[in-house]
DNA sequence: TAGCATACCTGCGTGTGCGCAAGTTTGCGT
DNA sequence: ACGCAAACTTGCGCACACGCAGGTATGCTA
């Protein structure tokens, strides 16, 4: 592995800088009184340079939160052995990744789930593990069609979406009363890898058969 | 006064950033030790953008002693009543801020005078009072010809050169072997006032001949 | 409700930093 | 003295940050 080069690693350095900045001031002054022009001088850069690296003021923050989180769930695919079926795999790479480094701290938590445009920014979020996770599916696919992979990813995706927006339940949203009403405030409902499972075991057969169709056993 | 835009303020931030590395790095390193990798590294940049910056790698060392000195010699220029005769007011104005502004600490002096790159380099960086002073001074003689500014101040930067030439006078050197020999060790020569006053004497009549020229008196 | 102000986001031109490669100088070891 | 390696300096192309202007959404006030 070798060095970035000055001018990758100054790019990572100002998207931290943007990302902690973001979140630091949401949880300071309130997410909806935080404005772009703010984060970006906290960050020593022009507002037109956040616009570069974020196109919402809601993706630095919620950015602060999921940084990385795209590439080490690839990463956790591919780390499987290829003994294990596919389906599998993504599923425990998901769950892995999303439980363990999901639960910063409860404050960045509430501070996310209750503000509406930040949980949408939030579960926007989960569809940047697409082009990563189909790279490491189509590792595992070689011979597979085309789009296979890239199909396969964006359904786990969809999935996990699906999975996170029922774990965030907002209280009082109409279209889906199940959720846990504490005054206004929004809680989790039931466990998160519980809703990764439910959320991804559709999609398992999908995998198997494209499984199949690579490794024709006897 | 505007503020300079964020371009301007760090592109100056920068600029002192490898002003006072390259003096740190020289102090305890020694200047001949000093590579513009590593001046560039402690700056945050990139060698190439160092060389942006300075011409040589000596420039960023003295620049950090000169740094403000060619705009503060136009600006006492500027500052002095216009009654008083031009060539006194230049001299006034160069006497003023090389000796207030010149002795930053003995340890830095010593590492200039002793290491002849940097004493050239020194003694090249009176040049750049040129363009500000010519400025300062055409603001004297508005009618004068087109050149005259010019000429005079470009005068006055060689005039100072030789004063701080001689200020210098560099131990073992045989064009000029006045200088005060300590043992190979360079020692100032005399007051840099006395130096500089001498130098500037011959040109008065020249500043006192186009200012007669442009405000002719009864 | 209409108007107005504020903030957001994007397109575009320009300035600057970075990386690379070439030519040169400097100092050292053979 | 010669060759070699390290360091310096500069030209060039590309990527990115900045500043500005324009179009849109949002919220407040009259």
């Amino acid at each position: 592995m070798t060095t970035p080069g000055l001018r990758e690693r100054k790019r990572q350095a100002t998207r931290e800088a943007l990302r902690t900045a973001a979140l630091r001031l949401a949880l300071e002054h309130g997410a909806s009184k935080v404005r772009v022009e703010d984060i970006a001088a906290a960050a020593g850069v022009s507002p037109r340079t956040y616009n570069n690296y974020f196109a919402s003021r809601e993706q630095a923050i919620v950015s602060a939160v999921t940084a990385g989180r795209e590439t080490r769930v690839a990463a956790a695919v591919a780390r499987r052995p290829p003994t294990v079926r596919l389906a599998d795999a993504v599923t425990e790479a998901v769950v892995e990744q999303y439980t363990t480094t999901g639960q910063h701290e409860l404050e960045t938590l509430l501070l996310i789930t209750t503000w509406s445009p930040l949980r949408k920014a939030f579960l926007d979020a989960s569809a940047g593990i697409e082009l990563p996770l189909t790279a490491a599916i189509a590792a595992r696919l070689p011979d597979a069609g085309a789009h296979t992979a890239r199909v396969l990813a964006a359904s786990v995706a969809a999935a996990v979406r699906i999975a996170v927006e029922n774990w965030l339940q907002p209280a009082g949203d109409d279209t889906s009363p199940e959720g846990f009403d504490t005054g206004g405030l929004v809680v989790p409902f039931g466990s998160l890898t519980d809703q990764l499972g439910t959320a991804l075991a559709p999609l398992a057969p999908a995998f198997d058969a494209a499984e199949e169709q690579a490794h024709p056993e006897a």
